[in-house]
RNA sequence: GCCCUCGUAGCUCAGGGGAUAGAGCACAGGAUUCCUAAUCCUGGAGUCGCAGGUUCGAUUCCUGCCGGGGGCACCA
């Protein structure tokens, strides 16, 4: 925000630079305004020299002399300002500027950090997705904390989201689901049983075959359709994976069933639509999609001989429907064992007349697991897989959620259980939390002592002017800024490790400074700054869906 | 073979066209008569995978190579 306030006085300066003839428009929005690595290199820092100059073929040096002069005229903003290194301007900021931050955010309150950047835009966020076979497995976890924490940073940048979760429950692998629990549910009455090739294995089988013999007995053994045992297992593995989600705080607000695009003619009218546009053709029985239209090697099949659409088929009907539901933006979640579809899709998208460019795909990379020191291989099927609800029994939501955003989408994420679990007083949530409970524990220290932070209009902030404060206050003035990049880039992480940072800092200052002393405005201007800092670190770990309690 | 992605401190990872590349863990030492020691302070540690190119300036962008992971089906 104060970043904000002095970019203007630069564009001003830079304007004014063209009247005067100094320089002309070329630089014009290619400078930047950043904040020095290093102390001594001011508040602020631009480019500015360097960039024009390389324009318009001058010194750096003589440009920012240049600059400098012209921003002479902002004294009430800038107390100094200096050229230095190859032609870098470094402002130094007038005192009290860092401390107006503090009624805004307080002011603010929860709504501090939110912008209305998004304008409504509306916003389909998928993920998840899991087709359901089994219980969410930690790769699972990943994804379904990364797609929520994204829509709260969209939410929170005034985008009107909706959390969708896509499945089928009509496909191949739901009908070796329900072989594999026939398998069992024969098996474990003691009759003769085949237990289908490439059949799921996890005991979670075995246990939905045990309740439906507890509740149909052996009824179902001469049943020849394998729906009732379909039926049942999708029916308890939903309600399965919906308990997990919930422990992570996760809710959707839709479920789109891949089945109801067959049902209501929307695949057959994809292929239809594409036939007569020329896109479509027929060869060796299969149904093929020309993508070598849009540039891809070969072209793809859309239906088998058999008859039987590709996956691709109902992606491409399913995001046609997105956009036909008035999304303006689709953000999908993937696994990157999924990135191959996405050219498929977002092909099929193109050649039925709608913009690609509005449907963004973000691809994570995979959970490594490691317990004992030693990496789990996992896989679905054999069910050696470390699931979502073992990981929540033994860290929590809040440990589960941070660590699950503690790297960006694009690496690998290793997760050490016995890190997670055993030295858990170690992890960084803790550390993030700590520090508002810490905040929590000195404004009640503070109301115990008749200490309150009076009106917030009259509190001397001037008074906070150690080096910790300065930077308790400059962090602080960042967030908003940072919230509106992270939602942009869709990259959780970033807010992940301002926490960190924020937290850091003000463990330091609170073993430097004590908040609360015989010096009662001193105090008070204190109790103000760790107010800011309350609701600075709740707001961010409200972002990522962390809780902040206030005692520990 | 082709495509995507990653390669930064002993380990796990941030960062990213600019001025002296950061954090946590681990390791060593220290701090509490006082707001929660789940904290803090001090210390060492790096040819930013390799080689070219673009640029006033590259760890960052481009190309090639090497290495890890993922993908290249009439599986999803």
């Amino acid at each position: 925000m104060i970043r904000a306030r002095l970019k203007k006085r630069i564009d001003h300066c830079f304007a004014q630079g063209t009247e005067l003839g100094y320089w002309t428009e070329a630089a014009a929005g290619l400078y930047a305004v950043e904040e020095p690595k290093h102390a001594g290199q001011g508040d602020y820092a631009t480019n500015f020299a360097m960039v024009v100059a390389g324009k318009e073929k001058k010194k750096p040096r003589e440009v920012a002399a240049q600059l400098v002069e012209l921003l002479a005229a902002h004294t009430d903003l800038l107390a100094r300002v200096e050229v230095a290194g190859p032609g870098f301007v470094n402002c130094f900021l007038q005192e009290g500027v860092w401390q107006s931050v503090l009624p805004e955010i307080c002011t603010a309150g929860d709504a501090f950090g939110k912008s209305d950047i998004g304008r409504e835009k509306k916003v389909l966020v998928e993920f998840v997705s899991a087709n359901p076979t089994g219980p969410l497995s930690v790769g699972h976890g990943r994804q379904a904390v990364l797609g929520d924490a994204i829509a709260r940073l969209l939410e929170a940048t005034g985008h009107l989201v909706t959390r969708e979760y896509y499945y089928n429950d009509a496909g191949r692998q739901m009908r070796v689901l329900g072989e594999s629990t026939r398998a069992r549910y024969l098996e474990q009455l003691g009759l003769p049983f085949t237990f289908p090739e490439d059949g799921y294995q996890g005991q979670y089988i075995r246990d939905i075959a045990q309740e439906l013999i507890s509740e149909q007995g052996d009824r179902l053994k001469e049943v020849a359709e394998v729906a009732p045992f379909k039926e049942k297992a999708e029916q308890v593995i939903f309600a399965d994976i919906n308990n997990t989600l919930a422990r992570l705080g996760i809710r959707f607000d839709n479920y789109y069933n891949e089945h109801s695009l067959y049902e209501n003619g929307l695949v057959d009218d994809v292929i239809a639509t594409l036939r007569a546009k020329g896109l479509v053709y027929d060869k060796d029985g299969a149904v093929w999609f020309k993508t070598t239209e849009f540039g891809m090697e070969q072209d793809r099949v859309i239906v088998k001989s058999t008859g039987e659409p590709t996956y691709r088929l109902p992606d491409i009907a399913y995001h046609r429907e997105k956009f036909r539901r008035g999304y303006d933006w689709m953000v999908n979640i993937f696994g990157s064992d999924h990135i191959a579809t996405v050219p498929d899709v977002l092909a099929g998208v193109k050649a039925l007349g709608y913009d690609p460019a509005k449907v963004t795909v973000v691809i994570h990379q995979f959970v490594t697991l490691l317990r004992d020191g030693q990496q789990v291989k996992m896989s679905t099927r054999k069910a050696n897989f470390v699931t979502v609800d073992e990981l929540l029994d033994e860290v929590g939501p809040d440990v589960a959620r941070f660590f699950f955003l503690m790297r960006k989408a694009d690496s690998q994420l290793e997760f050490d259980l016995a890190l997670a679990t055993q030295q858990s007083q170690e992890n960084p949530v803790f550390y993030v939390q700590y520090g508002n409970a810490r905040l929590a524990s000195i404004a009640k220290q503070a109301a115990a002592k008749g200490i309150t932070r009076g009106e917030l209009a009259e509190a001397l902030l001037a008074r906070l002017t150690t080096e910790e404060e300065l930077h308790l206050l400059k962090a602080m003035a960042v967030f908003p800024a940072l919230v509106e990049s992270a939602a942009v880039a869709l990259e959780p992480h970033r807010i992940v490790f301002f926490l960190q940072e924020l937290a850091a800092h003000f463990h330091s200052y609170y073993n430097k400074h004590r908040v609360i002393s015989e010096d009662v405005d001193l105090s008070r201007a204190r109790l103000w700054l760790c107010e800011a800092l309350r609701i600075v670190i709740r707001n961010g770990l409200t972002l990522i869906g962390v809780s902040a309690p206030e005692t520990m």
